[in-house]
DNA sequence: TTTATATATCGCAATATATCGATATATCAA
DNA sequence: TTGATATATCGATATATTGCGATATATAAA
Protein backbone atom coordinates (compact mmCIF):
# COMPACT_ATOMS: atom_id res chain seq x y z
CA UNK A 1 0.00 0.00 0.00
CA UNK A 2 1.73 3.40 -1.15
CA UNK A 3 -0.03 6.70 0.15
CA UNK A 4 -0.86 8.93 -3.38
CA UNK A 5 0.07 12.27 -1.52
CA UNK A 6 3.86 12.99 -0.24
CA UNK A 7 3.76 12.29 3.29
CA UNK A 8 5.65 14.91 6.03
CA UNK A 9 8.69 13.20 7.49
CA UNK A 10 8.38 12.06 11.10
CA UNK A 11 10.41 15.46 11.82
CA UNK A 12 8.11 17.15 10.85
CA UNK A 13 5.49 15.47 11.86
CA UNK A 14 6.46 15.49 15.39
CA UNK A 15 6.33 19.56 14.78
CA UNK A 16 2.96 19.55 13.19
CA UNK A 17 1.65 17.26 16.03
CA UNK A 18 3.21 19.48 18.35
CA UNK A 19 1.20 22.88 16.68
CA UNK A 20 -1.58 20.84 17.24
CA UNK A 21 -1.40 19.81 20.60
CA UNK A 22 -1.35 23.51 21.48
CA UNK A 23 -4.73 24.32 19.79
CA UNK A 24 -5.95 20.96 21.60
CA UNK A 25 -7.07 22.72 24.90
CA UNK A 26 -10.49 24.42 25.65
CA UNK A 27 -8.80 26.81 26.98
CA UNK A 28 -6.14 27.53 24.53
CA UNK A 29 -8.67 27.41 21.97
CA UNK A 30 -11.22 30.23 23.79
CA UNK A 31 -8.06 32.29 23.90
CA UNK A 32 -7.28 32.23 20.29
CA UNK A 33 -11.14 32.43 19.35
CA UNK A 34 -10.57 35.86 21.26
CA UNK A 35 -7.59 36.51 19.43
CA UNK A 36 -8.82 36.04 16.19
CA UNK A 37 -9.71 39.93 15.42
CA UNK A 38 -7.91 41.77 18.00
CA UNK A 39 -5.03 41.34 20.26
CA UNK A 40 -5.34 41.39 23.78
CA UNK A 41 -3.60 41.38 27.20
CA UNK A 42 -2.96 38.34 29.83
CA UNK A 43 -5.27 40.24 32.19
CA UNK A 44 -8.43 40.53 29.84
CA UNK A 45 -7.68 36.83 28.31
CA UNK A 46 -7.34 35.30 31.89
CA UNK A 47 -11.00 37.27 33.37
CA UNK A 48 -12.94 36.27 29.87
CA UNK A 49 -12.15 32.73 30.16
CA UNK A 50 -12.59 32.80 33.97
CA UNK A 51 -9.04 31.65 35.15
CA UNK A 52 -6.24 32.92 37.32
CA UNK A 53 -4.01 35.58 35.10
CA UNK A 54 -0.99 33.34 35.70
CA UNK A 55 -2.61 30.18 33.90
CA UNK A 56 -3.74 32.38 31.71
CA UNK A 57 0.04 33.46 31.02
CA UNK A 58 1.24 29.84 31.09
CA UNK A 59 -1.22 28.88 28.57
CA UNK A 60 0.09 31.80 26.11
CA UNK A 61 3.60 31.37 26.43
CA UNK A 62 2.78 27.74 25.56
CA UNK A 63 1.31 28.85 22.18
CA UNK A 64 4.21 31.56 21.61
CA UNK A 65 6.96 28.97 21.81
CA UNK A 66 4.98 27.13 18.94
CA UNK A 67 5.02 30.14 17.17
CA UNK A 68 1.43 30.45 17.20
CA UNK A 69 1.44 34.21 18.76
CA UNK A 70 3.29 36.96 19.21
CA UNK A 71 3.77 39.81 21.67
CA UNK A 72 4.32 43.24 22.10
CA UNK A 73 4.48 44.28 25.46
CA UNK A 74 3.62 48.26 26.46
CA UNK A 75 4.61 49.26 29.40
CA UNK A 76 2.90 46.76 32.34
CA UNK A 77 0.98 45.19 29.47
CA UNK A 78 1.48 42.53 27.47
CA UNK A 79 -0.69 41.86 24.62
CA UNK A 80 -0.64 38.86 22.66
CA UNK A 81 -1.64 37.96 19.10
CA UNK A 82 -2.33 35.62 16.32
CA UNK A 83 0.77 35.50 13.94
CA UNK A 84 0.35 32.21 12.17
CA UNK A 85 -2.37 32.69 9.28
CA UNK A 86 -2.88 29.08 9.24
CA UNK A 87 -4.60 29.53 13.16
CA UNK A 88 -7.23 31.47 11.51
CA UNK A 89 -7.89 28.63 8.85
CA UNK A 90 -8.08 25.77 11.85
CA UNK A 91 -10.64 28.42 13.59
CA UNK A 92 -12.66 28.85 11.05
CA UNK A 93 -12.91 25.08 10.34
CA UNK A 94 -13.60 24.46 13.97
CA UNK A 95 -16.51 27.08 14.06
CA UNK A 96 -18.35 25.45 10.73
CA UNK A 97 -17.89 21.98 12.78
CA UNK A 98 -18.99 23.39 16.26
CA UNK A 99 -20.88 25.98 15.77
CA UNK A 100 -24.11 26.88 17.34
CA UNK A 101 -26.63 26.70 14.86
CA UNK B 1 -12.79 43.66 25.71
CA UNK B 2 -15.21 42.11 23.59
CA UNK B 3 -14.95 39.29 21.10
CA UNK B 4 -15.74 40.45 17.43
CA UNK B 5 -17.11 36.28 16.62
CA UNK B 6 -19.42 34.78 18.54
CA UNK B 7 -17.20 32.47 20.52
CA UNK B 8 -18.47 28.53 21.08
CA UNK B 9 -19.92 27.69 24.10
CA UNK B 10 -17.62 25.62 26.89
CA UNK B 11 -19.43 22.68 25.85
CA UNK B 12 -18.13 23.00 21.95
CA UNK B 13 -15.00 24.19 23.15
CA UNK B 14 -14.74 21.18 24.98
CA UNK B 15 -15.62 19.31 22.04
CA UNK B 16 -13.44 21.35 19.28
CA UNK B 17 -10.46 20.53 21.60
CA UNK B 18 -11.15 16.90 21.99
CA UNK B 19 -11.21 16.35 18.31
CA UNK B 20 -8.61 18.37 17.88
CA UNK B 21 -6.30 16.47 20.45
CA UNK B 22 -7.59 12.93 18.51
CA UNK B 23 -4.89 14.65 15.70
CA UNK B 24 -2.40 15.89 17.96
CA UNK B 25 0.13 12.60 17.69
CA UNK B 26 2.87 11.85 15.17
CA UNK B 27 1.64 8.81 14.72
CA UNK B 28 -2.21 9.51 14.60
CA UNK B 29 -1.34 12.45 11.78
CA UNK B 30 0.71 10.18 10.09
CA UNK B 31 -2.10 7.54 10.01
CA UNK B 32 -4.71 10.10 8.61
CA UNK B 33 -1.94 11.50 5.91
CA UNK B 34 -1.99 8.26 4.94
CA UNK B 35 -5.67 7.44 4.94
CA UNK B 36 -5.97 11.06 3.10
CA UNK B 37 -6.97 9.62 -0.41
CA UNK B 38 -7.55 5.71 0.44
CA UNK B 39 -9.13 3.22 2.85
CA UNK B 40 -6.50 1.35 5.25
CA UNK B 41 -6.57 -1.68 7.57
CA UNK B 42 -5.18 -1.73 11.07
CA UNK B 43 -2.56 -4.05 9.69
CA UNK B 44 -1.09 -2.05 6.78
CA UNK B 45 -0.82 1.23 8.66
CA UNK B 46 0.71 -0.56 11.60
CA UNK B 47 3.74 -1.17 8.90
CA UNK B 48 3.70 1.63 7.24
CA UNK B 49 4.18 3.52 10.73
CA UNK B 50 6.62 1.11 12.21
CA UNK B 51 4.41 0.11 15.28
CA UNK B 52 2.60 -2.77 16.60
CA UNK B 53 -0.74 -3.61 15.07
CA UNK B 54 -2.25 -3.53 18.56
CA UNK B 55 -0.83 0.07 19.25
CA UNK B 56 -2.45 1.38 15.69
CA UNK B 57 -5.53 -0.44 16.47
CA UNK B 58 -5.96 1.81 19.68
CA UNK B 59 -5.03 5.12 17.91
CA UNK B 60 -7.54 4.39 15.22
CA UNK B 61 -10.42 3.33 17.63
CA UNK B 62 -9.38 6.82 19.37
CA UNK B 63 -10.02 8.55 16.24
CA UNK B 64 -13.08 6.73 15.70
CA UNK B 65 -14.99 7.63 18.82
CA UNK B 66 -14.77 11.39 17.97
CA UNK B 67 -16.01 10.68 14.96
CA UNK B 68 -13.21 11.28 12.65
CA UNK B 69 -12.65 7.91 11.32
CA UNK B 70 -15.28 5.26 10.40
CA UNK B 71 -15.02 1.61 9.93
CA UNK B 72 -15.52 -0.73 7.42
CA UNK B 73 -15.11 -4.99 8.17
CA UNK B 74 -14.74 -7.28 5.39
CA UNK B 75 -13.91 -11.12 6.85
CA UNK B 76 -10.85 -10.73 9.04
CA UNK B 77 -9.77 -6.93 7.58
CA UNK B 78 -10.98 -3.83 9.31
CA UNK B 79 -10.93 -0.77 6.98
CA UNK B 80 -10.28 2.68 8.03
CA UNK B 81 -11.23 6.02 6.55
CA UNK B 82 -11.96 9.41 7.08
CA UNK B 83 -15.24 10.15 7.65
CA UNK B 84 -15.21 14.18 8.60
CA UNK B 85 -14.43 16.35 5.98
CA UNK B 86 -12.88 18.85 7.76
CA UNK B 87 -10.09 17.10 8.34
CA UNK B 88 -8.95 17.37 4.89
CA UNK B 89 -8.86 20.55 5.66
CA UNK B 90 -6.64 20.46 8.59
CA UNK B 91 -4.12 17.77 6.88
CA UNK B 92 -4.31 20.99 3.73
CA UNK B 93 -3.31 23.42 6.68
CA UNK B 94 -0.28 20.95 8.10
CA UNK B 95 0.90 20.37 4.95
CA UNK B 96 0.82 23.97 3.82
CA UNK B 97 2.75 24.79 7.01
CA UNK B 98 5.12 22.09 7.59
CA UNK B 99 6.13 20.84 3.86
CA UNK B 100 9.30 19.69 3.12
CA UNK B 101 10.79 22.17 0.19
C1' DT C 1 -12.21 -29.44 14.92
C1' DT C 2 -7.58 -27.33 15.09
C1' DT C 3 -4.58 -23.69 13.72
C1' DA C 4 -3.31 -19.26 11.83
C1' DT C 5 -4.28 -14.50 11.05
C1' DA C 6 -6.27 -9.93 12.08
C1' DT C 7 -7.97 -6.95 15.31
C1' DA C 8 -9.42 -5.44 19.90
C1' DT C 9 -9.12 -5.01 24.85
C1' DC C 10 -7.12 -5.10 29.60
C1' DG C 11 -4.16 -3.65 33.44
C1' DC C 12 0.08 -1.54 34.28
C1' DA C 13 4.11 1.47 34.35
C1' DA C 14 6.34 5.47 32.29
C1' DT C 15 5.88 9.93 30.77
C1' DA C 16 3.66 14.28 29.77
C1' DT C 17 0.51 17.91 30.87
C1' DA C 18 -2.31 20.99 33.77
C1' DT C 19 -3.08 23.58 37.69
C1' DC C 20 -1.89 25.47 42.09
C1' DG C 21 0.27 28.57 45.62
C1' DA C 22 4.25 31.05 46.35
C1' DT C 23 7.36 34.06 44.67
C1' DA C 24 10.04 36.86 41.30
C1' DT C 25 10.40 40.62 38.05
C1' DA C 26 9.19 44.73 35.72
C1' DT C 27 6.68 49.00 35.11
C1' DC C 28 4.21 52.79 36.66
C1' DA C 29 2.40 56.18 40.09
C1' DA C 30 2.64 58.61 44.35
C1' DT D 1 12.05 55.61 47.46
C1' DT D 2 7.68 52.95 48.37
C1' DG D 3 3.58 50.68 47.00
C1' DA D 4 0.42 49.00 43.46
C1' DT D 5 -0.37 46.53 39.25
C1' DA D 6 0.70 43.22 35.43
C1' DT D 7 3.01 39.36 34.02
C1' DA D 8 6.17 35.44 34.46
C1' DT D 9 8.37 31.59 36.71
C1' DC D 10 9.12 27.79 40.12
C1' DG D 11 8.29 23.45 42.51
C1' DA D 12 4.80 20.30 43.87
C1' DT D 13 0.91 17.64 43.02
C1' DA D 14 -2.99 15.86 40.33
C1' DT D 15 -4.56 14.03 36.13
C1' DA D 16 -4.18 12.35 31.33
C1' DT D 17 -1.85 10.00 27.73
C1' DT D 18 1.03 6.62 25.77
C1' DG D 19 2.89 2.21 24.81
C1' DC D 20 3.72 -2.34 26.64
C1' DG D 21 2.79 -7.48 27.32
C1' DA D 22 -0.77 -10.55 27.93
C1' DT D 23 -4.95 -12.05 26.51
C1' DA D 24 -9.54 -12.15 24.18
C1' DT D 25 -12.41 -12.40 20.10
C1' DA D 26 -13.56 -13.19 15.40
C1' DT D 27 -12.78 -14.92 10.85
C1' DA D 28 -10.66 -17.93 7.63
C1' DA D 29 -7.99 -21.93 6.26
C1' DA D 30 -6.40 -26.67 6.85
Amino acid sequence: MVAKFTLPNDRLLGQAAECLRALAHPVRLKILFLLESNRWTVGELAEACSIRSHVASEHLRLMQRCGLLSVEKEGQKTYYQICEVQVHAILACMRSKFSTP
